[in-house]
DNA sequence: ATCGAGTGCAACTCTGAAGTTGCACGTCCA
DNA sequence: TGGACGTGCAACTTCAGAGTTGCACTCGAT
């Protein structure tokens, strides 16, 4: 059924604000920037220094640090001519409230249809 | 530095489990993939129902519960024809309780980076 | 002033995922 | 039993992102 002009409140898509904690799900999702991660998180360092203990590039290692910068996983201080990378909790902590903030909600609405359905008996 | 012969035990690499929890995350990172799982939430049906909800044809609908199905956030139940799909909590469960632990492990080593910065003055 | 180390930018390749279309197969119903 | 509905399978197209290479630029040290 194709959308019909009688129906101008029919799914008005807003501007989609772009919630961060898709860019973090995003992030997450290759194995590359998760080793990425791990060894920010196990010291912080400089693209050059993490690239020496990955089988990848520097470059592909920067561009997964841009990547994980966008999701405020990690942030970027220079110092000098290095710039170190260091990394970041609070979007871990956020993202893992959001998803078992969902969890309960899909938790109630299937208590709710196996209760309508006992009841049905 | 290239892996010399005298480190045999060097990260040994083990077959690599295949984590279930990335596959999570991988189902979580495609917005169009999102939105199923969404369609599912809000009361389970069939991929053709949950297609028409949505601005893609069914065969995508179909190929994104098929991941969301290997993830485990969704269950398929087959009655006559139809093939009814329902949301599952407990891997967005185990999800956010590793992200939070990952966060936990994180925080601890900045609060002792931090302390030996302090010491060190 | 100069050389090495570290970074930044740009162009390029390439694989896989997302999406589509078309058709065949099974199932419910009149 | 025939048709409508729903699903399954397969081939195909398209495009974003993962990765590489090459080079220019900047900073620090000698």
């Amino acid at each position: 059924m194709p959308p019909g002009p009688g129906a101008p409140s029919d799914t008005p898509q807003p501007p989609a604000p772009h919630d961060p904690v898709d860019d973090v799900l995003v992030a997450l999702a290759d194995p590359t920037r998760r080793a990425v991660l791990d060894a920010v998180a196990g010291g912080p360092g400089s693209a050059t220094a993490i690239a020496a203990g990955l089988p990848v590039s520097r470059q592909a290692v920067v561009k997964h640090l841009a990547v994980l910068e966008r999701a405020g996983l990690v942030v970027a201080t220079r110092t000098g001519r290095e710039v170190r990378y260091e990394v970041r909790p609070e979007p871990l902590t956020t993202t893992a409230r959001r998803l078992t903030a969902l969890a309960a909600t899909w938790d109630a609405r299937l208590a709710t249809i196996k209760r309508i359905a006992e009841q049905r008996d």
